[in-house]
DNA sequence: ATACTTGTGTGTCCGTCGGACACTGGGTGT
DNA sequence: ACACCCAGTGTCCGACGGACACACAAGTAT
């Protein structure tokens, strides 16, 4: 079955040193070709030819190491996030700590604009993806929030980067900084006055998507639920 | 050019009554076919020429009333986002008509399953789609946060909406709920022992994708900033 | 009544996509 | 010397979005 190889390969041990590896071609070749595609010419331009070509291949060569187009794309994500890091050393508990992991996550995803569009629909999320989760799970021990509220946390957070970084590359929702959707909302001023008033408001203003405002109202909210938590223990 | 069309006939009049239209097809109608078409079989099925069969025609005839694929996803989430609502008879002030706004938007998105992934990627936002903002940052008014502010706050609830929506469908970052992934997290409970600690306190629970927790964090973390303002206001 | 125009739907074609399948040619183990 | 194995090739398929020329009806001008 399909979903069982990609999980295979994903998750099974890698090490297969019993071939010598006479390989040109290796997983690690073809994913290290589609990220470089898919970092100059976005996500859309992901194809087995396109990925092929790169390595001066026939494109179904590359079905000899990956299954599907959803293996490769599962391959490149596993490549593009890399090692997840190991936040004990950063001082200050789980506020600073889950700032670092979130800057961390930033900027391997605006090093990897495709990865929003990569990471939608239904797949498998492969080993390094869950380490990433797992270490901010992690940071979140002892906080006073259960099993399930640690997750909830994490999730929240990862979506906000997730959204805010989608919003940079492609325009998912572009209030701002895309003219074209500026001039309609100045036209129709009338009809969405509340808009148009806080665009105004913000003219000129250095935009990040809201990256910095949702973090902070985030961990604004974990802390405030954290405090609830500690006074209901301590009464 | 073709954006502009776009943006003409999501923006433009619609009236046109010159014409005594003795259409078979129009725009609505071929919308409404796209949409129970995604509402049944999902995104991916929507091709022009299922979309055309449904109304039993030929797939070229639908580009006399929509310029390109894109176009036609745009007519589709714009007859399926609705009208925005009013929210001034909600009583309580900003927090209960946010709860409001969000509860309105998550219910339509669920009855559009189709909508996250209708909506990413470079796209013309339509007016109705802004009108929903435009009345989640009308709520916004007087608490104190400036314009831009004010357009992250929707920004990060909306899309918090979006992702709890996508993982429900799709399964974004199916930590829970999804038994392959809880499988394997059980398999290699060694290498993520805090998500499996977090995932094992709540077997059974009745999981809702964090969408509960998230929103009330963001409502709060809202609220911490607006108190923040006040006092400084005051001081 | 007839010819012209306008606009709606059709038929055919193209390039690209993911992928199935049969093949080939250069190693390697016996 | 031999057969086997397997990475890479070539060809084919159906579905996709879309360009383009055409058919054909209805309305208008003459």
């Amino acid at each position: 079955m399909a979903s069982e190889d990609r999980a295979d390969l994903l998750w099974g041990s890698r090490e297969k040193p019993a071939r010598p590896a006479r390989l040109a071609l290796t997983v690690d070749r073809i994913a290290a070709a589609a990220i470089e595609v898919a970092d100059a010419e976005g996500m859309a331009s992901v194809s087995m030819q396109q990925v092929a070509g790169r390595l001066d291949v026939t494109k179904m060569a590359l079905y000899r190491h990956v299954a599907s187009k959803a293996e490769l794309v599962a391959v490149m994500i596993e490549s593009a996030v890399g090692e997840p890091p190991d936040l004990r050393a950063v001082p200050g508990g789980w506020r600073p700590r889950l700032v670092r992991w979130a800057d961390l996550m930033r900027e391997t995803w605006q090093r990897h604009p495709w990865l929003p569009a990569a990471t939608t629909g239904e797949r498998v999320t492969g080993p390094r993806e869950v380490g990433w989760t797992e270490s901010a799970v992690a940071v979140l021990e002892g906080t006073g929030l259960d099993g399930g509220e640690r997750m909830d946390a994490v999730f929240l957070l990862s979506g906000h980067i997730r959204n805010t970084q989608s919003v940079a590359t492609a325009g998912t929702q572009p209030w701002t900084a895309q003219k074209q959707l500026r001039t309609i909302l100045h036209e129709h001023r009338d009809r969405f006055p509340a808009l148009h008033e806080a665009a105004q408001s913000t003219n000129g203003a250095p935009r990040d998507n809201g990256w910095e405002f949702g973090l902070n109202r985030i961990l604004d909210g974990l802390e405030v639920l954290m405090r609830a938590r500690d006074s209901g223990a301590a009464r």
